[in-house]
DNA sequence: TCTTCATAGTTTTTT
DNA sequence: ACTATGAAGA
């Protein structure tokens, strides 16, 4: 292990070897900053760090548990295991709920995910008798959000007049009351949401001096990659955390900056230096994944972009193939084009060496069922993840409920399910109740006689009923493990009756869903890897924080992966398909009116293509289905952005003045105001290509195509090989006739 | 209180 | 297309 060190290149093992303070390393795309950092946890416990003194910050569990299993074969297995890295998230969640006293939670805290949050906020926008067309549940969960993830509380909130007066300005200026009784109902229902985490971890560290001491010293070094995608909360923890021994080391690319969405701050990392002045600046721009031809064409793709720190980028790998680009009819041509280029490529590549990547999940879907048709093994990563589905939630409800009786979002998934009678009439009393007295709605439903609530005794006896029943769960929970707990839930709530009560599709895939459930929580308390911890708590805490992309299900058969381009950061493919390149979608309508949300949308693209090593292909559609119906596209803006000498074009396409002139009637009749829409790029009149007299790029040919060749009749295509002017096939005439063919002179028509 | 049917609004990206 | 809400009927 002593010269691991030899693995790297000079730029990058400078960084590695640099501890004595803070460092900011800024790594252009495939440059191996991942590399760096591990590396990096590596050399710190060699030259004698204690694995449990670093801390390493990741994106995802994923990019963790990858830096984990790279730092076991570095070092080994007990420092791997030891060390402190995870997400900000699930990090910080360990930390408060060993510190949650100190911030009036207890140690049992759940945590509300997205849907329950929202959820409270309905609940309470219609407790305030608000419009709910005005105070829409996702805009104000937004705003609150944004407000966290800059660390503003309530109070501050309320005392911040810039906010006041831009909420009213959006016609809500009651945000700040909303706000206020979504914190306190957050706090009664021991119940955090995501930001939360960040939030609280801030506030823990800010107002206990002593505890922010204990893990000053405890996290003697501190890494943190990914950072141009943190947000203010997150800066000013790390700030906080490295603030006393500033060993500190950051990875970033502001050029992959593209969470801004969720309040990361790409002045994070322009700043990083005024923060730490001290600090030591190492830049990786050898990129090692892709062929020049990717480096250059990204490189002249993100120039476009005003702010960034310049950095040359380069490859030394070979020239490769240029960037092809597809034009299809609709959605499904595009889709079957992208399954075409797949077969072809597939004699060389695995299906494993695929991705395609675009803008939005719903677009999956024409991908989905052309893969299906060309049975092409593919898997989709986001969308409705397991943990998302109904069945799913219904019974971690129950689970959260055992552990956390004043979990109010999970009390109110359940009271009535599977139905027992207590509707909403009931649960308005209860929750009136609840507010009168100022209790939790669990005390009211544990004891409705002691608040006088107008119950009659026949719902009273239900809800008897029903709390005893998670009392009685809640003591079981203490006694047995996550698996036998869970069973005895299931089993006991009703939940497997009411789902195994018909034969319907739906409620058998809700049975194999819940079963797999169980098989998950089964496999978590009897894994080797899972040696001290197998209660039920502990399997929330493990899954509350997980996403779809860490299920590595199926991971045994080689599969074209569909991912949208966020999902794909820090991941890399022989051959991706950037796709859905049209003017409103990607650009995302929403960010073509502002010049910086554009630039981050520019930013997605450029690492959408930066995952690519070989071959890219980038594709767009005339036409679209969206929201129900067809819709014309144009091509995207930033497919002019790419220099044309790294494309290589569908032959129709012509990105010229003329064309653009053909596009102003397009722009006058729209119904749009053409702002929004700007004239950019030609609409394209694609005559589709039957006749094979030139060399046109996309030819329409797949194996088993039938053809009528001009001189030797009917056949069927055999195979296709090489590119662009030595592009050959093979071609059976039948009667042992077999022949290969140039393209390039070939005088055929496809059938 | 529950079920069924109709209608309206909605899609950017995720821990 | 898909979910969520609301009205009406059981």
């Amino acid at each position: 292990m002593e010269n691991f060190l030899n693995d790297l290149n000079d730029s990058q093992r400078e960084a590695v070897k640099y501890i004595d303070g803070a460092s900011l390393v800024v790594a252009g795309a495939g440059s191996g900053k991942t590399r760096v950092l591990t590396y990096k946890v590596a050399h710190l416990i060699q030259q004698g760090l204690p694995p449990y003194s670093i801390l390493a910050l990741t994106f995802t569990n994923k990019a963790a548990r990858e830096m984990r299993n790279r730092i076991e074969q570095l070092v080994d297995y007990d420092s791997a295991r030891r060390l402190w890295a995870g997400t900000f998230h699930s990090v910080f969640y360990r930390i408060l709920r060993t510190e949650s006293d100190f911030i009036g939670f207890t140690h049992a805290f759940t945590i509300y995910d997205s849907a329950d949050s929202r959820s409270l906020l309905k609940t309470i926008i219609k407790e305030m008798k608000l419009d709910d067309k005005t105070y829409k549940a996702n805009n104000v969960q937004s705003r609150i959000s944004t407000a966290k993830n800059n660390l503003i509380t309530p109070a501050m909130y309320a005392a911040n007049t810039d906010i006041l007066r831009s909420d009213s300005n959006a016609k809500m200026p009651l945000i700040r009351d909303i706000y206020q009784q979504y914190w306190s109902r957050c706090r009664a229902a021991n119940a955090m949401d995501f930001d939360d985490l960040l939030l609280y971890t801030d506030i823990l560290f800010r107002s206990n001096p002593q505890v922010l001491e204990r893990y000053q010293d405890l996290f003697l070094f501190v890494l943190v990659d990914e950072y141009q995608d943190t947000n203010f909360a997150q800066h000013s923890i790390i700030k906080q955390i490295a603030a006393k021994h500033r060993r500190i080391c950051v990875v970033g690319d502001d050029a992959q900056s593209i969470y801004s969405f969720r309040g990361a701050n790409i002045d994070n990392i322009l700043r990083f230096q005024d923060t730490y002045p001290e600090s030591k600046l190492f830049k990786l721009e050898q990129n090692y994944r892709s062929t020049q031809n990717i480096v250059d064409a990204a490189n002249s793709l993100i120039q476009k972009n005003k702010e960034q720190i310049r950095k040359t980028v380069f490859s030394e790998k070979e020239r490769g193939a240029l960037i092809r680009v597809l034009n299809a009819y609709s959605d499904r041509d595009e889709a079957d084009k992208v399954a075409e280029e797949i077969r072809l490529l597939k004699r060389r590549y695995e299906y494993s060496d695929f991705a395609v990547l675009y803008r939005t999940n719903a677009q999956s879907r024409a991908f989905e069922e052309s893969f299906r048709k060309s049975s092409i093994p593919y898997r989709i990563y986001g969308g409705l993840s397991f943990y998302q589905r109904k069945e799913i939630k219904d019974t971690l409800a129950y689970f959260r409920l055992a552990i956390n009786q004043y979990d109010e979002e999970a009390f109110r998934r359940v009271i009535n399910y599977p139905v027992r009678g207590i509707g909403d009439t009931t649960i308005g009393k209860l929750a009136d109740a609840a507010q009168l007295h100022r209790v939790g709605i669990w005390d009211i439903a544990a004891n409705p006689l002691a608040y006088q609530t107008p119950l009659n005794a026949g719902t009273c006896q239900k809800l008897k009923q029903f709390t005893d029943s998670i009392y009685y769960f809640s003591e079981e929970v203490r006694k047995k493990n996550a698996y036998e707990i869970a069973k005895e839930i299931i089993k006991r709530s009703g939940i497997m009756d009411d789902i195994s009560s018909d034969q319907t599709p739906e409620n058998l895939s809700r049975k194999e869903n819940v079963e797999e459930l169980l098989s998950a929580i089964h496999n978590f308390c009897f894994s080797e890897n899972n040696t001290e911890d197998t209660s039920l708590t502990a399997f929330l805490t493990e899954i509350s924080l997980l996403t779809d992309q860490d299920s590595e299900k199926d991971a045994d058969t080689p599969r074209v992966t569909l991912m949208t381009i966020h999902a794909a950061k820090g991941l890399e493919f022989k051959n991706v398909f950037v796709v859905g390149l049209e003017e409103e979608l990607f650009p995302s309508a929403r960010c073509i009116m502002s010049e910086r949300d554009l630039e981050e949308e520019r930013r997605l693209f450029y690492v959408a293509i930066t995952r690519c090593e070989e071959n890219c292909f980038v594709s767009y559609a005339k036409m679209r289905f969206r929201n129900g119906q067809s819709n014309f596209c144009q091509p995207s803006r930033f497919l002019e952005d790419i220099d044309q000498e790294y494309l290589d074009l569908p032959l129709e396409t012509k990105w010229n003045a003329r064309s653009r002139n053909d596009n102003f009637d397009f722009f006058k009749t729209s119904s749009k105001p053409a702002f929004i829409k700007p004239p950019k790029l030609t609409k394209i009149e694609h005559t589709p290509v039957a006749t094979h007299a030139t060399n046109v790029d996309y030819d329409g040919l797949s194996i088993n195509a039938r053809i009528d060749h001009d001189r030797f009749g009917r056949g069927t295509v055999l195979s296709l090989e090489g590119e662009g002017d030595s592009r050959k096939m093979w071609v059976d005439f039948g009667d042992n006739q077999k022949r290969q063919l140039l393209l390039k002179f070939a005088k055929y028509k496809i059938i």
